[in-house]
DNA sequence: ATTTAATTACGAATAATTTCGTATTAGTTT
DNA sequence: AAACTAATACGAAATTATTCGTAATTAAAT
């Protein structure tokens, strides 16, 4: 049976994010990208990092003297916990109303928009 | 200019959804509904509410003995803004990863999945 | 080998959120 | 009006999340 796994909090998707994005990383790495967006002390990131360590969100090497944190979870799943859980707590449990949001507030292109069409009617079909 | 406007905590956001959903009440009726999912206290609810009069969150009409509580924000724009921001902080901004992850995730009605290709449709002869 | 620089470890301060106990107030019942 | 009931007000404890200072450790530079 799967664990009870509450979200990750928003400080560590900040993280997570990083790494998906930039692949196993250091600290210094995690947060000089974190400084990007907003001041953030090293010692913060390190700890952060450490405890998500403990929380297994994320994995590290300890070989080398420099530490290196890699994702121990899947960018996807989380992806989908998280949508799971807007989509009950604020969407009460509509897909629908989700999805038309979505695209109405953001105006996609329209290469992508027919992507997600015929992704549609792929669905369509094989229901 | 727009206030920085934080989001609502999960359990702020688990009243407002009552109070959505059922219209303006009062605080033994949350209390109740809160208590068909978890277990709250009745006067963890009352403060609860109270900070979100605070937060402009909720409204009161305090003019009976029994206070009334409605809704102070809109259940559309909340929820825009919860998506917007899940969609930068965990989709790095791809609407059409979100979207396509909605879908595949839950199992739409054939008739929500028309509905949703109809609305892309026109958001593709539109733009 | 000493000094310097960079890193991790750790504890604790701060902040934000959630919870609830107790007191007070206002109606209701007897 | 006294006792009872149900509500609000308020403070503060408990919990969770975030931040960072300081010490210890390791490697590199001199």
């Amino acid at each position: 049976m799967a664990k009870k796994s509450k979200h990750p909090t928003e400080s560590e998707l900040e993280i997570l994010k990083v790494i998906w994005e930039n692949g196993p990383s250091t600290v210094r790495q995690v947060n000089e990208k974190l400084n990007e967006r907003r001041e953030v002390g090293y010692t913060t990131s390190l700890k952060l990092m450490q405890i998500m360590v403990e929380k297994k969100l994320l994995k590290r090497n300890t070989k080398t003297r420099t530490h290196v944190y890699s994702s121990a979870i899947q960018k996807e799943d989380t992806q989908r916990q998280l949508l799971d859980s807007l989509l009950e707590t604020a969407f009460g449990g509509s897909a629908q109303s989700l999805v038309m949001q979505a695209l109405g507030n953001h105006k996609s292109s329209k290469k992508e928009l027919e992507e997600i069409r015929r992704y549609i009617e792929k669905l369509e079909g094989g229901a």
